[in-house]
Order: C-alpha cells, then structure tokens, then sequence
DNA sequence: AGATGATAATTGCATTTGCAAATATAGCAC
DNA sequence: GTGCTATATTTGCAAATGCAATTATCATCT
C-alpha cells in the first residue's frame, strides 16, 4: 500500500471524523447530539420509519439506535408506536419538541455542507456526491453471503 | 436542507461507516480492531511517532488512544519509548509482531481500496481523493480559534 | 534559579457502542 | 392449527469512547 494520504478508507475516515467532531461539538449547547440529529433528520425525511429501517439510513447499530431512541424518547422528541402491519416492529415518530429542535439545528447542517465544500464548484460537488454515492453502493459486494446451510443439501 | 441523499455529511458518514463496519469484520480473526490497523498503519507510514502525532493522524482521541496503546503493547505489537527530545512525549514503535501483523493486513487494506473503487477510472478516483483532502483542509476553519484571553489585553 | 503559563500524556468517570443472546411476532409448510 | 424458520426489536455485558481533571515536563520571563 502507498502513503497513507492516498488510501481512500484513511481520507474518507478523516475526513468524516473532522465534521462529526465539530458538528457533534455544536450540538452540545442545544442539548443534542451528532446521533440524535441523525435519527431527526432521517425522520425528517420519512416520519414513521421502522427501527430496522433507520438503523439502515442512519448507519447506526439497531442496539445502539434501541437505547438512543430510549433516550430521545425521554427528551420527548421522539414516540414509538407499534408497526399496525406488524406486531414485531416499532414505527417512530417525530414530536412537536422534535421538530422544533430539528428546525434549530437544520441552518447549522446548512453552514456544514456549505464550509466543507468551499471552493468546490457546483459541478465538482456533485461529483464528490456521486462518488460516494457510488462508493457506498460497491461495498455491497462485500456483504456476507446467506451463511450456506448444509441442511437441505440441494446445492 | 435537502434530502438526506445529497447531504454531504450523510454521504460522508454513510460510506466511511460501511467501509469500517466491514474492515473491522476482517480484522476480528488476525485478532486485531480497525483502531489497531489504523494505528500499525500511521506507524508504517513513519514510525516513531509521538502519541499527540498519532492522535492527528489517526483521527483518534489522544485519551482513547493512549489506552488503544496500552492493548497494543500488551499483545506486543508497540514499544513505548520516552522521547529523548522531550521528557513529555512519548514515542512509539512498532515491534516485529506489529510489523507481521501489518504485513498481515496489508492485502485486505489493498482490496478494500479495490472493491471502494470499483468501476473508477484512475482520473476519477484521484479526483475523488482530492476532494477528500480538499473536504478535510476546509474544516479546518471551524476549527475553535483560542480562547481570547482578557489578561494581557494588548490584541 | 524561581515563577508562570504552555504542552504531552495519562487517568477518572460516565456514556456510548456493538456483538450475542433473548424475546416476540410473522409466515410458510404440512 | 402446529411446528419450524425467519424477521424485528430489545437486553446483557464487556469494551471503547471522550470530556475534564491531573501529572509531568518544557519554555520563557525576570
């Protein structure tokens, strides 16, 4: 492998690391989080997500997402209900308190994505968005495959 | 805000927490964690390092990493060593179990790098890294300017 | 040399994290 | 409808994390 500054996963890291970090700092004076603004903006997207689903687009652990949600709930900014279509699963929804605290971190969002991308034109941005994109979607190969049960052995 | 999707900060997040995820699978049976790999790598990218160095490089806390270390001298991959320059610093270097074991990981680090980039042509991918390291120098101006003392007041 | 303020690393401590196991429900086969 | 397997969430538990405080050394000023 080359020089470290030239191995993508290191960059990627690094560089999701400084915005957490700065981000997560910003949220602590509004008694938020970098997770719970995660949850909130995925449901900002989509009120009602299941568990399983927000886990998926927030990159966040189903157990870790059980207890943060706990706590989100607590704060009243969040209120789980069961799925109606399926007695397994928890639909969350936004509170007026949760959408109020969205609303109060959305510009600091705003500002992020405007400071990272100084100096990038519009057409580079999208560029850097569509390779991530892009990025994301060949990690898939790598998912485990269906551990191969040697049960009904037809294959 | 947008979607979720053109945020860059998701965007960001959402790849580098998939390449970790999976890496750190790969990890588990040579017995190492991804920290460990990201420290051994820092470290053959120039050894003898001091922890605040490793702490920048590696995008780890300089307290998470000191008990990473503590780990990694006990499985023998490290040596801690007083910086003769400075009897604050300390110095680390890898041992020749770290170096097997870096050597080790070496091939998997290189197909991630592969599979992350599959479908790049080489002018894309280093347009990618650019914007990467372009992305991380931005940040750098939210960075909290110091605390401006009211004690010398000569500013 | 002594005092003062900065820097390097560690430690205390409460929180967060994530794997594995447990629980609950669904859906299919028979 | 009973049994079996798969899916959704939670819980147990040990480990990792990060902020704040502490300790040790350095650098500068006088």
């Amino acid at each position: 492998m080359g020089p470290l500054a030239s191995y993508l996963p290191y960059l990627l890291n690094r560089a999701g690391a400084r915005i957490a970090t700065a981000f997560g700092e910003e949220m602590r004076p509004l008694g938020a989080t970098l997770q719970i603004w995660r949850v909130l903006a995925a449901l900002r997207e989509q009120d009602g997500q299941r568990m399983g689903d927000l886990s998926s687009t927030t990159s966040i652990d189903v157990s870790t997402l059980t207890r943060l949600v706990d706590n989100m709930e607590k704060k009243g900014l969040v209120a789980r209900q069961r799925d109606p279509e399926d007695a397994r699963a928890v639909v969350l929804n936004v509170t007026p308190a949760g959408r109020r605290l969205t609303v109060r971190i959305l510009p600091i969002a705003e500002r992020y994505e405007k400071v990272a991308l100084q100096g990038f034109d519009p057409a580079e941005a999208e560029q850097l968005k569509a390779a991530l994109r892009r990025l994301y979607a060949n990690m898939d190969g790598l998912k485990k495959p269906p551990p191969n049960k040697p049960h009904g052995r037809r294959g």
